[in-house]
RNA sequence: GGGCCUUUAGCUCAGUUGGUUAGAGCGCGCCUCUGAUAAGGGCGAGGUCUCAGGUUCGAGCCCUGAAAGGCCCA
């Protein structure tokens, strides 16, 4: 006996269920211990913090992240499934701030930097309960006990290990990072801050004459709306494409100049002005010339002043020659670190020139932008003064206008290594397939060197100490080093910030005293460092390290293309000239109702919770599944999760009903009893589950989660409003035959296999099927279905015609329903006869195949193929266009021509007995072929006819008084089996029915009595006086009266 | 400003190497079936396949350009 299994399933109480049945035999345990000594199949986590809630967004990833490892576990694989955190960073620190009423970093000094990170400590597992809660509800299966954190010791020290790697091949450097900078409050701004701040402001906009040395009286035009960094200025940049004039006008005080500028600005710089066009040229041209500095307060320790090329070089505004800051410039420090230029930095942190700046020092450089141009004019080098209105970042607090100022920092050399980069990428697999070459692609391609520090408080600090005197530096990479560097003992040190900026170390060199370096690092960089300090290698755990490295399967969404995806990538090239992960979906990004980012920041982010609730974890991850190809941003709805459940979860959990309740009531156990004998529908069914399991597999081998599951959908669908459709009628009756064990072989066969290939996506249904149908009566079947194997597919089973020929019973079917329609004759109606006319001469071979089948399901007494010859049958004929258009091409149009002035009758009759046609075309004669012509019929009128392309059903809808009166008696049936249902009287009761009819209707029950009493399961059926204390009903229908009652049999 | 993606029915999405009448599910209206079903079947309303050019005998699909939206980066 199976567990009897209502057909209203209760999802939370089934998932629930599950969940207390894997939690008590630790299954998820089971599932890795049980595989050990498997090939290894691995599998990163990528960290999440938890220090926010867990969103729908976060379901999606693990619910991607979920499948693999399950799916390689029941192919035999070892999948260690091991958990991270990530609980560094800016996001954790802001939080404590808002809790303790900060708004900078001066307060947090103030505070204490121990106290403050012992609050982040603290604060990196805010919710970690809740995501635990959620981990687990949703069935990802993944280890938050041996769970990595970025924060404890070991973590750090195998970081500290990569870094000083680094450092020792020269990959770590000082340098200047240009940021948004609020001169007031002395520090730089983040994204987010300077995205507050935008706002219309008008700005100088000028002109300014830079001499060329080599030829006097020609000078660059260049055009700047920031004059305060002209006295920074190291090079002029022009677009290496771009056109640039040389033009000469005349001057007010007489004579003539020449000046340089990009064509296309001419009109826009000179307006009304006359001026002649003496040369003309491309940007890399003017590469090299030099001209003559405008100002020379800071000494210039490499060539300078002379014109370089630069790709973001416009010419939508001022002159297409751009005047070159590296302090001030995001493009500038760029081009000035390729071109080798000099940095000339003139401001102070304040925001106000610095002294070497004689004219102006002191004063606040935005102020001092009318005095420069006063200078400039006054010098005769200002060509043109306006004003410029454009957005521009204020400081979000205090509303001083942002610099763009170079601050030092730290970088690893990632540049060096950008070919290598782009090569190890070629053997990632990235689905979807267009952010290898697109989004990671180009970010490689153009790579720049990684800013890795951060001037933060909570974070993996940055090992370089540095001597007091001598300012020699030096790298740590691990706690004994650092112990020995320090001549104590620090095997207890916490490695955070206040704790090592305590250590000094001994000089090497000079015998000072060596401080830490005050940056953090980039918490991007402890993510990606992941592979190796999850084991805290080198130090330990060398063989897990090894055996677990490179990741075959990692899973985030699209926004970790320049995180996590990188920060992998980056580490692991640099580090052992490898790629890190072999195969990578890159999940599109859910979106809220309104199409935008579910986002922390914007407030938007929908609990998961509420559908989990109503709909349960299986519904919820196949809608994620399913909805959309995974790289596509998807709007999310808990409607469209509400549909899975109507539509795919109970269809199956109702197939599944159906077979446990039947089953049952026969006491059928698989493998017992006669040898099943298939009949065409079974062989068909099976034919497509085999198909089934070969197209799944080979999905999930190819990472392709749509070809995973939808084809499921629809096999799902078959299988019960089908074949179990089709098949009804084999379980009701009694007795143990070969073909009631076929039905029950092939229902079971299908239910068990797709509780094997839902496993990986619907993890609690797969277990519960599984439970009761494999477990309750094979002990030795596996514990839980994600223990068990894979099923195989068996291509003799695998029948491609077959599969074919019931699409087209199917399709016929449907025809002969909307026939019906037509004609107004409802299905419980038997009618004479139903005729098909189909394509091809094959076709009509399946007709005569099913007609029993179709017979059945159309409720007709006699089904055939319509007769050509014998009946009156307009043809018309369908040149196709895919078969003559691609045989002909351009000669496709005439053909179609001729084939429809070819004399239909005739020529259909031809090709439908397989015979080519011959047509005319430009004085040539064409063999048209059967294959290439569709033919459709159309039948004479007292038929009810409905079509769709080549097939046609014609419905006899004469009626004769036999097929009344056996339409009455299914009626009699229809209303006694729901009076049984509202009775609700077991399925296999017997009854005694006692009835009343019109005359007419009592006719027809005497006729077709043993068959409603079968039908009904009745015992006993007597016309007679009614009881009116039973279950009662009461009806008219087709002109006839009906009253009856039953009462169950003893 | 740059890169990538998206745009097909009211909603969520399919649409094979280009083939002439563009599909499914949900929702809506009508009809129907049912002792597994919260369901199933049929019919109907609902589409200038974002727009404009081009290639082709033929374009939802290929090419060019534009627009709108999203993400990432400046």
């Amino acid at each position: 006996m199976f567990k009897p299994v209502s057909a209203k399933l209760n999802v939370t109480q089934m998932e629930e269920g599950v969940l207390n049945f894997w939690t008590q035999e630790d299954i998820f345990h089971r599932s890795m211990r049980e595989r050990q000594g498997g090939p290894e199949y691995v599998f990163f986590e990528g960290p999440p913090t938890a220090n926010g809630k867990p969103g729908v967004h976060h379901v999606l990833a693990r619910a991607f992240k979920d499948i693999f490892p399950r799916y390689k576990t029941m192919r035999g694989y070892h999948v260690s499934r091991r958990g991270g955190w990530d609980t560094h960073g800016l996001p954790v620190e802001i939080e404590v701030e808002k809790k303790l009423g900060f708004t900078n970093k001066q307060q947090i000094e103030n505070y204490g930097i121990a106290q403050f990170n012992q609050l982040c400590r603290e604060s990196a597992f805010t919710y970690i309960q809740e995501w635990e809660r959620l981990t687990d509800r949703i069935g990802y299966w993944v280890d938050l006990e041996t769970a990595y954190v970025t924060y404890k010791n070991e973590y750090i020290e195998s970081t500290w290990w990569i870094l000083k790697n680094f450092w020792d091949k020269g990959l770590l450097y000082q340098g200047f990072k240009v940021v948004p900078y609020c001169p007031r409050c002395g520090t730089p701004l983040s994204d987010h801050e300077v995205a507050l701040g935008y706002r219309e402001t008008s700005d100088p906009s000028i002109f300014v004459r830079m001499p060329l040395v080599d030829q006097p009286g020609t000078s660059l035009l260049v055009w700047t709306t920031t004059p305060w960094t002209l006295p920074a200025n190291v090079a002029v940049a022009a677009g290496a494409d771009v056109e640039y004039v040389v033009v000469e006008r005349a001057l007010a005080e007489g004579g003539t100049e020449r000046l340089i500028l990009a064509e296309a600005l001419v009109a826009k710089v000179f307006g009304e002005e006359p001026v002649t066009v003496v040369e003309r040229m491309k940007g890399k041209q003017l590469k090299g010339k030099r001209y003559q500095p405008l100002f020379t307060f800071m000494p210039t320790e490499k060539p300078a002043h002379f014109v370089i090329n630069g790709d973001f070089v416009t010419t939508e505004d001022g002159s297409g020659l751009v005047h070159i800051a590296p302090a001030f410039g995001a493009d500038d420090m760029q081009v000035a670190m390729d071109a080798d230029l000099p940095i000339l930095m003139t401001v102070a942190g304040d925001g106000t020139f610095l002294s070497e700046v004689r004219p102006w020092a002191g004063k606040f450089v935005k102020d001092a932008d009318p005095f420069i141009t006063q200078d400039l004019e006054a010098r005769g080098l200002l060509f043109r003064v306006e004003t410029y209105t454009h957005t521009y970042p204020f400081c979000w607090r205090c509303t001083t206008p942002l610099l763009y100022y170079a601050l030092p920092t730290w970088y690893i050399r990632t540049s060096q290594f950008k070919d290598r980069l782009v090569e190890l990428n070629e053997r990632i697999n990235w689905y979807p397939g267009h952010i290898k070459n697109g989004r990671f692609g180009n970010w490689l391609a153009n790579n720049v060197d990684w800013a890795l520090g951060r001037n933060r408080y909570w974070g993996t600090p940055l090992p370089v100490w540095e001597c007091e005197s001598c300012h020699t530096q030096t790298c740590v990479g691990s706690l004994k080093e650092l112990s020995e560097l320090a001549h104590k003992d620090l095997s207890g040190l916490d490695l955070h910030r206040p704790h090592v900026d305590d250590v000094r170390l001994h000089c090497p060199d000079c015998g000072g005293s060596m401080q830490r370096v005050p940056e953090l690092i980039d918490v991007w960089f402890d993510s990606g460092s992941m592979p190796v300090s999850q084991w805290h290698y080198p130090y330990e755990h060398q063989e897990e390290f090894k055996k677990y490295f490179p990741a075959d399967f990692i899973c985030e969404a699209v926004d970790q293309t320049r995180g996590w995806f990188y920060s992998l990538h980056a580490i692991s090239t640099l580090l052992f000239d490898q790629e890190c992960y072999k195969n990578v979906i890159c999940l599109g990004l859910i979106l809220d109702k309104d199409g935008y980012k579910m986002s922390k920041s914007r407030g938007n982010i929908v609990s998961p919770w509420e559908v989990l609730e109503d709909n349960g974890a299986d519904a919820m991850r196949w809608y994620l599944y399913t909805a959309s190809p995974p790289g596509q941003e998807r709007r999310f709805s808990k409607d469209l999760v509400a549909e899975v459940v109507r539509n795919f979860t109970l269809t199956l959990w109702n197939t599944y009903s159906f077979f446990v309740t039947y089953a049952n009531l026969d006491g059928w156990k698989p493998g017992e009893g006669a040898a099943p004998v298939y009949s065409p529908l079974d062989r068909w069914l099976r034919s497509a589950l085999h198909t089934l399991v070969r197209d799944v597999t080979q999905a999930l081998e190819t990472y392709d989660v749509l070809g995973a599951t939808r084809p499921i959908e629809t096999f799902v669908d078959q299988l019960s409003n089908w074949y179990l459709r089709r098949s009804r009628r084999r379980f009701w009756k009694s007795g143990a035959d070969a073909d009631k064990q076929a039905a029950y072989a092939t229902l079971y066969e299908a239910l068990t296999t797709l509780s094997k290939l839902l496993a990986p996506t619907m993890p609690f249904i797969a277990e519960e099927l599984h439970q009761n149908l494999v477990r309750s009566v094979d002990e030795n079947a596996a514990l839980s279905v994600h223990l068990a194997q894979w099923p195989v597919f068996d291509a003799e089973v695998m029948d491609e015609k077959l599969n074919r020929d019931m699409s087209l019973v199917m399709r016929l079917a449907s025809l002969g329903h909307a026939a019906r329609n037509k004609a107004n004759r409802k299905v419980r109606q038997p009618l004479a006869e139903a005729a098909f006319s189909v394509g091809s001469a094959e076709e009509r071979g399946v007709l005569a195949g099913y007609a029993d089948l179709l017979a059945d399901e159309l409720n007709v007494k006699q089904v055939r193929a319509l007769d050509a010859a014998g009946e009156a049958v307009d043809y018309a004929l369908n040149p196709l266009p895919k078969q003559l258009g691609q045989k002909y091409g351009s000669r496709f149009p005439a053909i179609r021509k001729a084939v429809l002035a070819l004399p239909a009758e005739a020529a259909a009759k031809t090709l439908l007995a397989g015979q080519p046609v011959a047509v005319a075309v430009e004085g040539e004669t064409l063999e048209i072929l059967p294959e290439e012509v569709e033919v459709r019929a159309n039948a004479r009128s007292g038929f009810a006819v409905a079509s769709e392309g080549a097939y046609l059903a014609a419905l006899v809808t004469e009626l004769t008084p036999e097929l009344v009166q056996e339409g009455l008696a299914r009626e009699v049936v229809r209303r006694l089996q729901d009076l049984r249902k509202s009775a609700e009287l077991d399925i296999a009761d017997r009854i005694r029915v006692v009835f009343q009819a019109s005359a007419g209707l009592e006719a027809a029950v005497a006729a077709f009595r043993p068959y409603i009493m079968g039908e009904t399961l009745a015992v006993e059926m007597s016309a007679g006086t009614l009881d009116e204390g039973l279950p009662l009903v009461e009806d008219s229908f087709d002109g006839e009266t009906f009253r009856a009652t039953l009462q169950k049999a003893a």
